[in-house]
DNA sequence: ATTTTAATTGATAATGTATATCAATAAGAG
DNA sequence: CTCTTATTGATATACATTATCAATTAAAAT
């Protein structure tokens, strides 16, 4: 026996399909609305399991929470420092180590990247013309 | 009267010149060998009020603590997913927009970015030759 | 269909990292 | 030397996440 096929997980997997780059809070948040019983420890241990097992992503970021992501190949995103939104960029570091002169030894297997600054709409509000 | 000189901020401060990249833990654990009196807190503050006034640096990252560095110009950093350490790099993101063929009215400010991988000694130990 | 089993859940405690609070202390201006 | 207030130490709190564990349940075995 090994991977079951619980609502829980099903309520998960579709709440990251639903929601635009959410951390585990909103996808709860969401969920609970229509299923008051499900506990947030198992909202953690599924968008783990999917995401392990590559059905979601997982974007690890050096401030906030956590975010999920429905897409799943490799890509890098923008954040806006004002209202936290991710967006999703063109970015291509397939090859990071050609990103250096100098790797001193070093096998570099990947790159950790999120562009920060501020989207249209917050520098809208910020200046409006 | 503003900024005080106090042994605490004065030890804070060589700490992180003598470490490599120490985390708050590291710097607080080297500290107190000396000066049994100090507080984690006078740690953290000392850390956060150096780096803003861009005495050390800090390297927010993605996993595990926060790091500083007694470089303050900006740069970037491999992180061997072995040991932990941090490798300074000659990774130029000085115009991190040229990196996007489109950025969609979002205005890009900086990347946070950092290699991952394995570094020469922990490779070595992995398959020793 | 019923039993068996182990994956999964819900509730909650615990962890790790960092900041907030606040009375006591001390750096440095006058 | 006195006074002001930046700073400290001790501790509580915040926040995101994982660990624990008895109870539940999906799905395999009978």
């Amino acid at each position: 026996m090994n991977r079951r096929n619980t609502i829980q997980r099903r309520l998960v997997a579709d709440a990251v399909r639903v929601l635009d780059h959410p951390d585990a809070e909103t996808v709860y948040e969401k969920i609970v609305q229509e299923h008051p019983h499900i506990s947030k420890a198992t909202v953690y241990r599924n968008l783990n399991l999917l995401a392990e097992q590559n059905e979601i992503g997982k974007i690890s970021t050096a401030e906030g929470a956590d975010r999920y992501d429905c897409r799943t190949r490799p890509h890098y995103h923008l954040r806006c420092r004002v209202c936290g939104k991710l967006f999703d960029t063109d970015a291509n570091f397939d090859r990071p180590e050609t990103l250096l002169k100098d790797t001193n030894g070093f096998t570099i297997e990947k790159l950790n990247a999120e562009f920060i600054g501020i989207c249209a709409d917050c520098k809208e509000k910020e200046a409006p013309h």
